[in-house]
DNA sequence: GATCACAGATGCTGA
DNA sequence: TCAGCATCTGTGATC
């Protein structure tokens, strides 16, 4: 067995994998492998790797499947919007038996993902190689290895910490970068959801405008009907709004 | 160069083929696609897609051997240095039958191009692969990056509405139904994501994982020490909030 | 000598 | 990965 185990005095190498990968021997292989896997809940992506590099996991069937259904580029849109480093691993051949005849349409797929959306492929051909694949993204990424620009901070890879960002990247405006200044500042979400729009336009990259829409989003009263224009609600309306709500 | 004085009316895609590519089937192919194929010797890489990308094709067998001779990386480098995307297409199987045994470094070594020469990787399964995803390269930096696929993610700016429900069901447990009757019971996002536990697990859905979770993220600090011992880190927290402006 | 307003560069978001 | 644009910033004009 090829362990990586006593190596590096370093930290073992740590993988958060999200819970629909239980089901999948990969997060096993993963551990015999050295490398410490974390089943959480992740707002996105199968392997959280570090803070910036996300790994979505396909199965040649799946990867193929998804893209005949149309699921393939909302994911990979979602993926490439929260983090700067994106991999779909393919496991198996990237043209299965049964898509014979599409292969156009498959290799097509893969160049858009990486020329529109900067994501990154890789193949492998089993679930060990994508756990090796994984494996070698985690060792890279906790010794700094191949960084470019060392300007990262040192936020801690946290399950926790990845639902703050995705929330706060919910908001118009708000992406990778300035979710990550609004928590450094703000230290929690609830102190910066509940700051005023002065405190919020002090964060870099937010402004006039920006604050201004986070704020009103905040604050605005539910409109219960989409288009206002009708009838005074019921009872309950009424306690809702007036009974508890001023501002105007 | 290489005008015959004939206008390019219809956007034939060009590709630039070195010599020594002469040899593979791939230039072939290439033209029953509808490329044109011009063969040059090009001072590195094998097919030269735009000005800015550039293929390097390989078969898995070379592949694996230019690793471990030690040409890989140089040659990546040397690609890497001199175009803004370099492509390695590896044609074949990733590992091929005599490297089992050296997935490992196989892998490792991919994860490597990606992550410290920013190469982007693809793998084919066979000559015609290879041909079709260069096919798709040529036809993709053509036309002006054009057919990304579009999908609205995010709702209008002016739908406040919509941003409020769109926020809410980033939380994880929150979908469509759930966020609706937040809002409705809430009348607000302040006033929910400044509710106690115990308020928000009276929603129907949410119940006490749920509200734990969604709790924990929100006051989650972004510094967290380990139970205890730390203290909590004042002194900044004061500079950070009272340093610029108010206080809260 | 300082302030403001604006136009253009920077760097971000959003896909 | 990159278009499009909000935010930031350096400049020159004004008082």
């Amino acid at each position: 067995m090829e362990s990586g185990g006593g190596r590096s005095g370093g930290q073992r190498p740590r993988v958060y994998a999200d819970v629909r990968e239980e089901k999948s021997p990969v997060p096993a292989i993963l551990e015999s492998l050295g490398v410490r896997v974390i089943v959480r809940q992740l707002p996105m992506g199968d392997y959280l790797v570090s803070d910036s590099i996300v790994v979505e996991r396909k199965t040649s069937n799946d990867f193929a499947r998804s893209l005949f259904d149309g699921r393939l580029f909302e994911q990979a849109s979602r993926l490439a919007e929260h983090y700067d480093i994106v991999f779909i691993i393919i496991e198996g051949p990237p043209v299965p038996r049964r898509y014979r005849g599409r292969e156009r349409s498959l290799y097509a797929s893969m160049v858009s993902l990486q020329l529109d959306y900067g994501v990154r492929i890789m193949n492998t051909m089993d679930p060990r190689g994508t756990a090796l694949a994984i494996e070698s993204l985690a060792r890279f990424s906790s010794r700094g290895g191949g960084q470019r620009i060392v300007i990262h901070k040192k936020p801690r890879l946290s399950d926790i910490r990845e639902w703050q960002l995705y929330i706060l990247q919910s908001f118009p405006g708000i992406g990778r970068r300035t979710a990550e200044r609004i928590l450094e500042r703000f230290g929690s979400l609830e102190r910066f959801l509940t700051a005023s729009k002065a405190e919020i336009s002090k964060v870099e990259g937010i402004g006039e405008k920006r604050a201004e829409d986070i704020k009103r989003i905040l604050m605005t009263p539910y409109r219960t009907s989409p288009s206002g224009a009708k009838r005074p609600a019921s009872l309950e309306d009424f306690y809702k709004r007036g009974g508890e709500g001023d501002s105007g």
